[in-house]
DNA sequence: TGTACATCAGTGAACGCGCGTTCACTGATGTAC
DNA sequence: TGTACATCAGTGAACGCGCGTTCACTGATGTAC
């Protein structure tokens, strides 16, 4: 007995999903605080009033997004933490990752950068929330690597949100170098390298 | 010859600088993309009109308030970097100066956090301008230091901006704890502390 | 010092416009029998 | 399978409101003589 989703729910998420693309492209050159209503429902061409079967307000859209933002990518974190190899090796891989991921969806990193810090209190609660998630599934990998021996869980977690900001910082200057020039990116991928190696050494001799 | 500023220089002077303080009070709940000019000339108490004497737009304001934010700083950053003692006790004292500055200054730290990444183009630029700045001049204080000696320009100016970027992490964690109990606010020092520690233990090993 | 004119920070009325929200509605889809 | 009723996603008109910007103005301050 599969489940077909029923004709009217379909086209209601359907909508939905018109919805959540439609502001995050407008998102790109302004704040959540000011995106307006009919603005988003404009961009999708449905009338204004249909915006309020799906959400509240646009800050309850805000905080759907931070979900589709940020709730497909625990799995992908967990791996590249724990992924094998030596040093080198694990931190050009964490950030090819990223820059994967700047190019297949800047509107969203975008998004999580703007409004972690933005104006509307629901949504950056939300990111806060899902970005200690990160820090804790970090911590956990963390906690199982042989370099972690004699770490105590405080300084696991320390180091976990390090990686965590390091992380956004990262994907922030790749998001900035989006429309640059190939060598500008590369820069980027330079600097960060040289801090995630600057942080490893910090970790490798932490109990000296 | 002392330069009294004439009557009405100062009476402008001063309006404009109510501009300035009514916007950045407005700016705690929300961002300055959504932020209105009858908003903030509503605040101060003169008419609409009144706003275009001082800025163009809500935008020109945001730039001057950057100014006004980051502008008295880097005497204080330079400071910091190049003050004397050991690491433990240059680690306590960063992070007692950041304390201190976000207690005096709330409002000017949380518009720097959420405008740095936010929807208002020509403020984003003049805040990765200042902080440019920030990180040239903490290289420069670095590359005086004794331990700095064998290492590269490149590298010293990537150290210089995980610096600067940890200093910004750092604030906005206190901007979050600044209405909490004093435990969370000693913890966020405890974790500062920390991460500033293996930065420092990282850039100790850098070379071997 | 006094007078006549220039400057210009702040005013207040007016404008057209898009906003968020309400309401009763329609008609396709779903369900019970 | 067919019929009768219920549900509910999306509509469209209407509302009151605050917005940014324009314009000609006022009257205190500044300046030239």
């Amino acid at each position: 007995m599969s489940h077909t989703l029923g004709i009217r729910q379909a086209q209601k998420q359907k909508t939905r999903q018109a919805l959540l693309d439609a502001a995050l492209t407008l998102l790109e050159e302004q704040s959540l605080s000011s995106l307006g209503l009919r603005e988003v429902t404009r961009a999708v061409g449905v009338a204004p009033t249909a915006f309020y079967r799906h959400f509240r307000s646009t800050a309850d859209l805000g905080v759907a997004l931070v979900e589709e933002a940020l709730g497909s990518l625990h799995p992908m974190i967990r791996t590249t933490v724990s992924t094998a190899g030596d040093s080198g090796e694990r931190i050009a891989r964490a950030i090819e990752l990223i820059a994967r991921h700047v190019d297949a969806y800047p509107a969203h990193v975008r998004f999580i950068a703007r409004e972690r810090h933005g104006g509307v209190q629901p949504v950056r609660e939300a990111i806060q929330a899902q970005l200690a998630r990160f820090a804790e599934e970090v911590k956990t990998e963390l906690a199982k690597d042989p370099e972690s021996v004699g770490w105590n869980d405080d300084d696991l977690l320390m180091l976990a949100h390090l990686y965590v900001d390091q992380m956004l910082i990262t994907a922030s200057l790749f998001l900035e170098a989006l429309e640059a020039p190939q060598e500008q990116r590369e820069r980027v991928t330079q600097v960060a390298a040289r801090q995630l190696r600057l942080i490893s050494v910090g970790r490798r001799h932490w109990l000296d």
